[in-house]
DNA sequence: CAATCATCGTTTGTATGATAAATGACGGCA
DNA sequence: TGCCGTCATTTATCATACAAACGATGATTG
């Protein structure tokens, strides 16, 4: 009668185990870790579409927590559409089709179970497809306030030293055209891709050291966009989205022969 | 001492209020209900961010029910980005940044707070930028069983007679055009301006009676995809856009002199 | 024998109360 | 004045109990 304190044979995620952002989540909690492992689980394809879900009781055995943590877990999955619960049945997970990729945490644990390479194309094949327009779209919509946001983050990438200092710069240069294509809906779907594709940049485009050499194609999209010529703007995009598909291509094939993707 | 069935105010929500779909989600759950109605007010601009939420217990006696249902939907509405709880502090309304936008929830919300013609703009250019596309990667990519999916469904459309098959039919042509894409970011995203296009739509273009005169723009979609002809698929589907932009926008104009909407 | 219907057991849904942990606020102390 | 400990408030977690839903099982009946 003592499990409270007993035997928590997974979860081994101290107080504050999560070293993203500054460090304000609270990603110690126990339903966002026991959200966090089911969710990964399922995305995995430890669970596929269909299946019947452990009940909570296992939940609890398995992770030694209470039946609320488990219970708060999957309320939070249930609002991704990963799963439904039903009394009586139990929580059966969702076809695909319901999930919501597009969902941060989703997205987050997709990337992590899918084969990169696969990915990684799907992801570059949005952004070829959004981008442009976007970009397009700033220059026929964007407010002064906005096209200095722009301009201050080209600066920021032209000044930048450190390649930390260049993706920072290089996000808000983004962000901002994103902002300044003046559509609420754009924004949380261009926060979604730059986010997923974040980290996995960073060992593409960014590594090969030809940080300068896109700083030209920015410049060309800033101008397109000051002088509020969209099609220009998007001929810019499109340019130099394809340099980036091109490194990303090269760094899948280097990466399909030394197979030791990790960390 | 008997809060249980005692005095809600609020919540009320019959055992099955919904009407969406066959009958199967459990939308007469509490902590739903609970959570749509918090959800609702915060899109509603009625909490907007950086505010704080009343706390657990205030909640529970404006609803009249347990602090468990509360917790629960408050769990599900932090799984979308919409608050975040910290023991002592409170429940605080996130940043719009942080919202997951292209939750179905979260969108549908948003869609009935926000000014209808606003957001129809928004949602019509982004289709004009993906859908487009979409039938391009499709006319591409597509299997053979992707292709039957897409005859079969404007066999359908040709078929309806009633308008509510038409529109059923409508959606299968676009959700097979955008499984054919081979894209599976793509899906989602697709699904998401559906579903929330889907009752606006509804008195839309559909309304008009001009149900037969897309057949042909569908037709012209299919042939392309068939012959694997991206350019075509993207200019057939610009094509049919513009007929529907211009018919939303009649309708907008319409709109905005009798002002009586609602149901 | 077969079909219908009531009963039962399992699993989630909700309620309640208690304890733990986090953290801002306040006041004490140097 | 400035640092530190205590406290109060709020969420986090736990434990328990009961209600509701619903599939399965078996009894009842034509």
């Amino acid at each position: 009668m003592k499990p409270q304190k007993s035997a928590s044979k997974a979860l081994k995620a101290p107080p504050n185990a999560g070293r993203r952002g500054s460090e304000k989540e609270p990603r110690g909690s126990l339903h966002r870790s026991v959200a966090q492992d089911i969710g990964a689980r399922i995305l995995n394809g430890e669970f596929a579409p269909g299946t019947l879900l452990p009940n909570e009781a296992e939940w609890c055995k398995s992770f030694g927590v209470s039946r609320t943590a488990v219970r708060e877990a999957i309320k939070m999955l249930m609002g991704k559409g990963l799963i439904i619960s039903r009394p009586r049945i139990g929580s059966r997970v969702l076809p695909r089709a319901e999930w919501n990729l597009l969902d941060r945490d989703v997205l987050g644990w997709y990337v992590a179970a899918a084969k990169q390479s696969h990915f990684l194309a799907h992801m570059q094949q949005v952004r070829e497809i959004l981008e442009p327009e976007t970009a397009a779209l700033a220059a026929a919509n964007h407010t002064p306030e906005q096209l200095l946001a722009i301009e201050a983050a080209y600066e920021a990438m032209a000044a930048a030293k450190t390649l930390a200092a260049w993706n920072e710069a290089d996000v808000k240069f983004h962000f901002a055209i994103l902002q300044a294509a003046g559509n609420e809906l754009l924004v949380p779907l261009g926060l979604v891709i730059e986010s997923a594709l974040g980290s996995m940049f960073t060992y593409t485009a960014r590594q090969k050291g030809d940080v300068g050499r896109t700083l030209p194609g920015h410049q060309r999209i800033l101008t397109a966009i000051r002088a509020r010529r969209p099609n220009a703007a998007r001929a810019a995009v499109r340019k130099l989205l394809g340099d980036t598909s091109r490194i990303v291509g090269e760094v899948m094939r280097a990466g399909r022969k030394s197979r030791s993707a990790g960390a």
